[in-house]
DNA sequence: GTAGGGTTAG
């Protein structure tokens, strides 16, 4: 009898059950059972109710209205009270499943039948509490009913369900009996549990060693199991089988699992044969399963046009397409990057009321994204009713590729605040999101959350934790991650080499090229532009070349990386000529084919052919970017061509709507300070939208040195300190200006400043490479054995460049990118030097000095 | 009365 208590719950009288078990005489007491639901009963009554509450399912009350459960009916339809907990069980409420059980025992109903027991055991399933299966396991043990193939079936199966591989292959083992049905169970539950060759190990030990035949759902079975190892060989032999074992071969599930395994292991051609022999069976083609299985396959395997055509056929065969197919169809667009064919899609979707599943949304958001429409696919993102985690991901992950880390980031924000837990896929966006910010502090937030969600030893995360680190010019944490990295792969180590190119240690960068390597994993396209990036760095010209060599015998000669780099590389080395013969060799030129090649003719002073090739980059319909016109600024800025960088800045605005950053003001600022015009730069640094940075104070700075404006260099020298206090090079820089003017006092000054600091002064370094050999020079070093010749070709380019109407401050040379002092060098028939030099930093780049 | 099956999203 129910009772409602003080808290609402319902509680209930302890049944006394009379109990027969037919088939197990000798332990036919139902006893054992009642200290159980003595004890569980109340616990059982709470638990279920609570659940109630919270999922609105029936009451007992309301169930009694059915007329099965009357509390005050004393016979009750035993068949009738079966299948109600049938009923329960499979309309999803197994928690009302047990309540009828136990309401049976209330009602004293012999149960000497035990037709239920299998039903009810799957509600534990259902539930998925162990503790509670292990319990009714024990009880059904006690019962002796466990000898029931179908009631230990059962008990196999909801271990499965519940994670239990132990307990399931425990059970399977000490199981007096097994049929099939037994087997089928364990096959399978291995499958799920993701021990593939636990399954297919399964399936051959029943063959061979208990002599039982693969039904179809073995077969099926184990082809899930081939698909998800990959394994063709496995496949192909379970394919043998159905074909020779007589087993259906008009049965659809068996079709589409065949051509699902070919297609996963990437045999195409095969799938391709599976899929011919349905055309003429009408009843398997009008299956939309297979249709799917095979555009998915031909998607996923990279053959777009065969799976545009079979989608075609398909409509044309009047099959009704279903979410599935529209989630292959748009995982194809996003392959095609096919925007036009992807809206058609979406409204194919909405009036085939397709649009609203979780998948093809989440499809829809990929390709949107993809096809370049980022508004579209944020907008699906916003208004969906089913956001789940694999929907958040893909918003997330996408915003961090599509160039909108920023909303990245806030959905990420977004996203922890309303769920808490984020798996590694959404955490390895958020991370790659603060490597485009450059933004630390969120990285090492990010980083401890990794930690502490076990993330850590995930390489994709690995690799994303080195190259944020890297990006944020904390090189020293780069390395910590890396070396901490159980598993390092090609793209960690990709990271961490790229991470020394980009933060100015080039040996580490190539002493981790040789570690890589005697890892044995082989340097790819990347690698080989990190490689690069060093050589150019360097100016190591036979590096370079070797490194090109080397890329032309691995076939990399066409690979558009490679090309940039190289592109880049040799300008930077010197080699303008090689550098614009890879570029017009390029088959494909992309936007920063252009842009390297523009920075490059730049750097060597060739202004007006980067102004001819930016018309043909018009011309050809590529669209210049921030990129190109810093590049083109800093052409401007190399061959001061004020007029035209002020053409190139007024377009970039007005024809080309893109907002300037620091970089085109800096180029700009530059331009005005060489001009001699530096009010100008001061106001535009004054005026520009960006906060300025000490590399734009710096450059006017030296601007004022050269042009000799004290008190605007005071200013200057103000901002820069406050901005970097620790630089030395802009102080020395200051103090060098005081003593052009013979201000002592100020250079004294200056120079007690930078003593009481403590800070020092690393020796300007130049080196050159001369037939393979590098020659290093610190400032006032006149240890090389050419050091007279040395000292005579500068003195005869000091006098090239006073001729060339440039005038040198002082005796020294100051190193630097000018275009001048490189292009006489190169063309000077001093054929042992070839001087190149570059400062290995910017401390340096602001002051240092070739031999004093 | 038991068990078991196919495609699909980041």
């Amino acid at each position: 009898m129910a009772t409602v208590g003080s808290h609402g719950r319902v509680h209930y009288d302890l049944p006394i059950p009379s109990v027969r078990i037919r088939s197990n005489p000798k332990n036919a007491s139902f006893g054992s059972l009642k200290p159980w639901l003595i004890s569980h009963h109340s616990k059982f009554g709470n638990f279920y109710s609570e659940l109630r509450l919270q999922r609105k399912i029936p009451s007992p009350e309301s169930m009694s209205t059915l007329g099965v459960l009357s509390s005050n009916q004393s016979t009750m339809d035993f068949s009738m009270s079966g299948d109600l907990i049938k009923d329960h069980v499979d309309s999803g409420f197994p928690e009302d499943a047990l309540k009828v059980f136990v309401k049976m025992l209330e009602c004293g109903f012999p149960l000497d039948e035990f037709r239920f027991f299998p039903v009810l055991i799957k509600a534990f399933g259902v539930i998925s509490d162990v503790e509670k299966v292990r319990e009714i396991h024990v009880h059904l043990v006690k019962l002796g009913v466990l000898d029931d193939i179908y009631v230990a079936n059962s008990l196999l199966g909801v271990y499965w369900k519940c994670g239990e591989a132990r307990d399931a292959i425990q059970l399977f083992w000490k199981m007096p009996k097994k049929d099939s049905v037994s087997w089928n169970t364990m096959i399978s539950g291995f499958c799920r549990s993701g021990d593939y060759m636990g399954s297919l190990r399964m399936f051959s030990q029943m063959i061979r060693e208990h002599g039982v035949l693969p039904n179809r759902v073995a077969c099926l079975s184990a082809l899930s199991s081939c698909s998800a190892l990959k394994s063709l060989l496995h496949g192909k032999e379970i394919h043998a089988f159905v074909l020779k074992s007589g087993l259906d071969l008009d049965d659809d599930f068996l079709i589409s699992g065949l051509a699902d395994m070919y297609m996963k292991c990437r045999d195409v051609k095969n799938a391709g044969y599976i899929f011919e022999g349905i055309l003429d069976k009408e009843a398997v083609r009008e299956n939309a399963v297979i249709w799917n299985v095979m555009i998915l396959g031909y998607v996923s395997n990279g053959y777009f046009s065969q799976a545009v055509e079979l989608f075609v056929e398909m409509l044309e065969s009047g099959i009704l397409p279903e979410s599935s197919t529209m989630v292959a169809v748009l995982v194809l667009c996003s392959g095609l990057l096919d925007l036009a064919v992807g809206k058609q899609i979406h409204g194919f979707a909405i009036s085939h009321g397709l649009d609203k599943d979780v998948r093809v949304e989440t499809a829809l958001i990929d390709m949107y994204f993809k096809c370049g429409y980022a508004k579209a696919g944020l907008d699906i993102f916003k208004t969906s009713l089913n956001r789940n985690i694999v929907m958040w991901g893909a918003a997330i992950s996408n915003c961090a590729q599509s160039g909108l880390p920023s909303e990245a980031l806030d959905l990420f924000h977004n996203y922890r605040m309303k769920n808490g837990f984020a798996d590694s896929l959404i955490v390895l966006a958020a991370l790659r999101a603060c490597s485009s910010l450059t933004l630390k502090s969120k990285g090492l937030e990010i980083h401890g959350l990794v930690v502490k969600s076990g993330f850590g030893s995930d390489v994709f995360i690995g690799g994303a934790l080195v190259d944020m680190y890297a990006k944020c010019r904390d090189i020293e944490s780069a390395e910590k991650v890396f070396y901490r990295l159980l598993d390092r792969d090609l793209i960690t180590w990709n990271a961490l080499i790229s991470g020394y190119a980009q933060n100015g240690c080039p040996d580490e960068a190539l002493k981790a090229i040789h570690d890589m390597q005697s890892e044995r994993i082989t340097p790819n396209s990347v690698t080989s532009a990190c490689v690069l990036s060093v050589c150019a760095h360097l100016s190591a010209m036979t590096l370079c070349k070797e490194v090109h060599g080397y890329l032309l015998r691995r076939g990399f000669g066409s690979n558009d990386l490679i090309s940039n780099s190289l592109i880049a590389t040799y300008a930077k080395c010197g080699d303008i000529n090689s550098s614009r013969t890879i570029f017009r060799k390029m088959p494909e030129k992309n936007e920063v084919s252009w842009n390297s090649v523009f920075l490059g003719l730049g750097m060597h002073g060739h202004a007006d052919e980067v102004f001819v090739l930016f018309e043909e980059m018009e011309e050809s319909g590529m669209k210049p970017d921030h990129a190109t016109f810093t590049a083109l600024l800093s052409a401007c800025s190399h061959a001061g061509r004020l007029e035209e960088g002020f053409k190139y800045f007024r377009s970039m605005v007005e024809c080309y709507k893109l907002e300037p950053q620091l970089e085109p003001y800096t180029c700009m600022v530059d331009l005005l300070g060489r001009a001699g015009q530096l009010k100008q730069a001061y106001d535009m640094i004054l005026a520009m939208p960006c906060a300025p940075d000490d590399r734009i104070w710096g450059s006017l700075l030296a601007a004022c040195k050269s042009h000799g404006d004290r008190r605007l260099a005071e200013v200057v020298a103000d901002h820069i300190l406050e901005l970097d206090p620790t630089n030395i090079g802009y102080r020395i820089l200051l103090s060098n200006l005081y003593e052009d003017y013979g201000k002592w006092e100020e250079v004294n000054r200056v120079r007690t400043e930078i003593k009481d600091m403590g800070l020092k002064k690393s020796p300007g370094c130049s080196w050159i490479e001369v037939d393979n050999d590098i020659h290093t020079f610190v400032a006032g070093d006149r240890s090389h054995h050419h050091t007279v010749d040395i000292y005579d070709a500068l003195e005869r380019l000091t006098l090239q460049i006073r001729k060339a109407g440039y005038v040198p401050q002082s005796p020294l040379v100051t190193v630097g990118p000018s275009d001048v002092l490189h292009k006489d060098l190169t063309s000077t028939k001093t054929n042992s030097l070839l001087f190149l030099a570059t400062a290995r930093d910017k401390d340096q780049a602001a002051s240092a000095k070739i031999m004093t």
